[in-house]
DNA sequence: GGCAGTTGTCGAAGCGCTTCGACGGTTCGC
DNA sequence: GCGAACCGTCGAAGCGCTTCGACAACTGCC
């Protein structure tokens, strides 16, 4: 492997001046410049990261810390993943990968070492264990997701309160009066992870502005919890003519059940679900969706840790816009019905 | 930030007689390293990674590359890295995400700046491109798949060859006769993973040894898709009695039309799949399956790589075991219908 | 009692890079 | 035409660690 000073000697030049040249920090003449990427490009020379990292006090790497759990919303999981790899790089910097499972221990260590120059977090709770950690480390932190006390913290997340009201609205706008809300599983409520109370409150808030008739119901994985929860959201509201779905995993069975009921989507039934596009899209009958936009909260996360990193400007808190895309699972019905 | 040097201070020693304490590469006296360790413990010291890479020539951290497009077998690809880092962090290395699509570059890029002291591939296709470069790099590489061309590159998969024969032997077993075959999208034939060619190897192979009539044929993801491979399975084997099928997406559509088509599972058709142990159980029938034993495939990439790592023997080609569990989709048939 | 070997520690060199201050040579403003 | 400001380059220091050779103090053996 070629050092520094291999290229320096090759260019007739001194090291800092390669180096200069490499990180356009000081002016170099247009001969010298070119003269030195021609010894680079010959040698094949590529900076040793370590000497650098030591020299510089910058790695050019991001931790992303990922719940590797093999269960519910792996695509999403996935989505992020892609999304901050890309963007990172995009940003000439690599991505390092912990498990949420190494816990505040995991963090210190990538952080105290020296290893990364910056922390991305997944699956942020409400009292998030990790926080006080993070708080102390020196190197700065993005969360995806928005726990209780997220003060001075950069987090980054869907508008999942806005996303309730938009498929409210959405159904009110089409007639619906009686509508139910099938809800994430009761192990996300008790991993007390934000995202779902953010929902509900949103449901409930705007269902009482609209003065509509709603009821709400967590969902357990499988058949048998769509069954109950459906079951009940029925007995709660009779006659209710449209489903909010806020549960990837529920969706199939879900529709399973209510086309073995004779329960046509959308003829006897709207539905509007919150899930990523390719899932909506997945199903016998191209739903109404919400998109969990992964791809753009990756992104987006990233960015904010590079401005962090510049010191520049951050919103502390960035919640986005939810869009709906209308599709197939959603009909205007007549007033006799409201 | 202590140092190495702060650490020496505090319990009166030299630096390097820290660093033997912590690399035990020296013999140390029991009290001097307990005085080490304590003021290590007191001034909460961490190694800084880039020095320790820079002097060491070591910096405990692999590549993963995975592909990170969103399609197909997202849950196997993260079940490969769950184990993957996993396993890593077992050896005290920490995982660094590449995405596949930098391709050769992105290789080169880490391994020339020695940010990584080995890596892990996915998705390694039948004339991968990026085998002439992997060959070249000075650190050690372990492919997750079989390339044509492995001579000395250090390969491991799932045996699917085996579990070909196996599946076929198992409904042999059951006194079927007329199997089909449903594999992989033909996508996954035209990027080349061989994992598709191995299995219908094998399939072949044993349909011969045993004497049975078989069919095969790609299927395209959705329903359609499914439709068109079992009409054509049909149409060339009429009264087949069994189907293997080697494509997690196509299952769930396939059992619907079954259903709809009133054939029962396994009453009238058996069926075999190749998938995860999850999605397996998470069909209407619980499916007797040959694991994907992903986990197992990335643990064993790690393990392999340590040893390359301190150049202990390696079999450059480790194909797993398949192994079938019996579920509730295959019965046991007459003689009347062989 | 003398020599070889072991044990425990130290000091210094060096890994490959960045960065700071210095410096000679230009250019510019007035 | 003179000082100030800038341009382009160099040399040296230093980032924090590992490792090698040296060495003093023991131990054991004949």
């Amino acid at each position: 492997m070629p050092t520094i000073n291999d290229v320096a000697r090759a260019a007739g030049v001194s090291p800092s001046t390669v180096s200069y040249v490499l990180s356009g920090r000081r002016p170099i003449s247009a001969e010298t410049r070119a003269r030195v990427q021609a010894a680079i490009a010959e040698l094949g020379f590529h900076p040793h990261a370590g000497a650098r990292a030591l020299a510089s006090s910058k790695t050019n790497v991001l931790a992303l810390v990922a719940p590797l759990r093999v269960d519910v919303n792996v695509p999403v999981i996935m989505q992020f993943a892609t999304a901050v790899v890309t963007a990172a790089r995009s940003y000439n910097h690599d991505v390092l990968l912990l498990t949420k499972d190494e816990g505040t221990a995991g963090l210190e260590r990538v952080a105290h070492s020296t290893m990364v120059d910056a922390l991305i977090l997944m699956d942020i709770e409400r009292d998030d264990v990790r926080l006080p950690a993070i708080r102390r480390l020196k190197q700065p932190s993005v969360l995806i997701g928005l726990p209780v006390d997220h003060a001075g913290i950069a987090c980054v997340d869907l508008d999942f309160e806005a996303a309730a009201g938009l498929a409210l609205r959405h159904l009110a706008g089409h007639g619906h009066r009686r509508i139910g809300l099938v809800g994430p599983s009761p192990s996300v409520y008790r991993r007390q992870t934000t995202y779902a109370d953010r929902f509900l409150a949103g449901f409930l808030q705007v269902s009482g502005e609209l003065e509509l008739r709603t009821a709400t119901h967590p969902c357990e994985p499988g058949v048998d919890g769509a069954r109950a929860a459906l079951a009940d959201l029925d007995t709660e509201l009779p006659g209710l003519t449209a489903l909010v779905v806020h549960n990837e995993e529920a969706l199939r069975p879900l529709l399973d059940l209510l086309r073995a009921a004779g329960r046509r989507v959308p003829e006897d039934i709207s539905i509007v679900a919150v899930c990523p596009r390719d899932v909506a899209v997945a199903m016998p009958v191209n739903l109404t969706s919400i998109d969990i936009p992964a791809h753009d909260v990756g992104t987006l996360a990233v960015e904010t840790a590079m401005r962090l990193l510049d010191n520049r400007r951050v919103d502390f808190t960035r919640l986005l816009e939810p869009s709906l895309v209308e599709r197939d699972s959603c009909r205007e019905i007549g007033p006799s019905h409201r």
